[in-house]
DNA sequence: TCTGGGGTCCTAGGACCC
DNA sequence: TCTGGGGTCCTAGGACCC
């Protein structure tokens, strides 16, 4: 028996979390550099307003109505993310982070919740709510899938008072009848054209499918959905692995057409990078190098542009990446293009005590530890010392470059301050 | 003018090995 | 001249998730 956790409208609960003038009030927030919409109060759902539709699409809109519009503070949505779960750790001895606003509860074998799964689920909604403030639906089911489901029925039925707890046999039927197959984790736009085509439009269709048919048209992953909404569990909960491949990349506030620019926005990335792989005590064996203009624009041509390096001993020092990557860059740079992204991909993660140690190498045992505590430390110094309103961290790179001066650095113009995290940002109460 | 960013898993096909 | 059968590893691409 699974729970999951789902915090409603995420980002725009936190917004208006401190700013008790804007309940009841639409709130959307956008993606970085100002983009997208990415998320919408109830109120802004109501209006019409669309998941993930450009904001100078909406913007006039948004005046008219009144609309309170945030650019994304990500120090704040992960500080509370942070509250939400260890509260939930505090109520189940097993939860899984799914994602930055949601959670899987394993539950059977915690006879607490066992008891009386409805009245579980209940507590956990109010005692989140109580603690944190942040409004959440919780989904209870056999399966993963079918939390999920639970979950998404707990936040369209207003009779579920945001509780859902899938058991009784005849429910999950009437349930899954009058539920689009969109709906279903694992069914994404491709998945259900397809499944349309077949006639496949309810979950329910899908759930009294033949798993062997679904495998053979759709393979093994739709089939293990189709064994979930049966009730029969294929996904367990997960443990936090190193990730096996770490991005960062962004878009630019402008287009970029100078080399030097976009050598020092692609180390920047590359710095950002190596310091979450020694988070996770990980090397890594390549580096993958790009940069893009639009892929929008009907005026010009799509040339995106990209570049590897393997090391020849895995590593994690930014110096040796940050050289790496500059080299890559000189190679694939094409003048004369518009710029608009860029980024830096590390793949052939490895651990500690799996690098692979090359024949060749001169660099003696003591001077690797020399370049790991030289890492330590400045990443030691940057946790410290936060990112100052340019994020720029306090120790790095020549490379990088000085932050205030890049005029591309993403565009946040309407941030909202970090409640929680920064000092000089604490609300005050007069 | 302006369109996010970061992940996972699975499969097919090619290169290569014995 | 004839050229098997079984395996691994890697990569690219396609699907999905938030």
């Amino acid at each position: 028996m699974y729970a999951l956790i789902d915090c409603n409208s995420f980002y725009a609960t936190c917004e208006k979390l401190f700013r008790p003038d804007l309940k009841n009030k639409p709130v959307v927030v956008l993606s970085n550099n100002d983009g997208c919409i990415v998320a919408r109060s109830k109120e802004a759902k109501e209006l019409g307003i669309k998941m993930g539709v450009p904001y100078f699409q909406v913007k006039e809109f948004c005046k008219r109505n009144n609309v309170e519009v945030f650019s994304s503070n990500y120090a704040l949505y992960a500080d509370m993310s942070q509250r939400v779960m260890s509260t939930l750790e505090s109520l189940c001895p097993t939860v899984e982070v799914y994602s930055i606003d949601e959670a899987f509860l394993y539950l059977a074998d915690y006879p607490v919740a066992m008891q009386n799964l409805d009245e579980y689920g209940r507590k956990l909604k109010a005692i989140v709510e109580k603690y944190t403030g942040i409004s959440v639906g919780v989904g209870i089911g056999k399966t993963k899938t079918l939390a999920k489901l639970a979950n998404h029925a707990a936040k369209k039925y207003s009779a579920t008072k945001g509780v859902c707890v899938l058991t009784n046999e005849r429910w999950i039927r009437r349930l899954m009848q009058i539920t689009d197959i969109g709906e279903v984790w694992g069914v994404g736009r491709r998945y259900k054209q397809r499944l349309n085509k077949l006639g496949v439009e309810t979950v329910y269709q899908l759930a009294i499918c033949e798993p062997e048919k679904i495998r053979q048209h759709f393979g093994v992953v739709l089939e293990r959905t189709c064994l979930e909404l049966n009730g029969q569990s294929c996904i367990g909960i997960e443990t936090i692995e190193p990730k096996q491949q770490i991005i960062s990349s962004r878009s630019f506030s402008k287009r970029i057409t100078d080399q030097h620019e976009l050598t020092e926005a692609v180390c920047g990335h590359v710095a950002k990078a190596a310091s979450k792989l020694r988070q996770q005590n990980s090397f890594c064996g390549f580096m993958s190098v790009f940069a893009t203009n639009s892929a929008f624009s009907s005026s010009e041509r799509y040339t995106p542009i990209s570049g590897q390096y393997q090391f020849n001993v895995p590593t994690a020092d930014t110096r040796v990446m940050i050289g790496a990557a500059r080299e890559v860059m000189s190679k694939i740079y094409i003048d004369k293009v518009r710029y608009s992204k860029a980024g830096v991909m590390l793949s052939g993660i490895c651990q500690h005590d799996e690098v692979q140690l090359d024949m060749f190498d001169t660099q003696s045992e003591s001077e690797g530890n020399k370049r790991s505590e030289l890492m330590a430390l400045v990443d030691e110094l940057n946790s410290r010392f936060q990112h100052d309103r340019n994020q720029q961290a306090t120790v790095f790179i020549a490379s990088e470059g000085i932050k205030k001066m890049q005029t591309w650095q993403m565009s946040r113009e309407l941030l909202s301050p970090c409640y929680t995290t920064r000092i000089n940002d604490l609300v005050v109460v007069k």
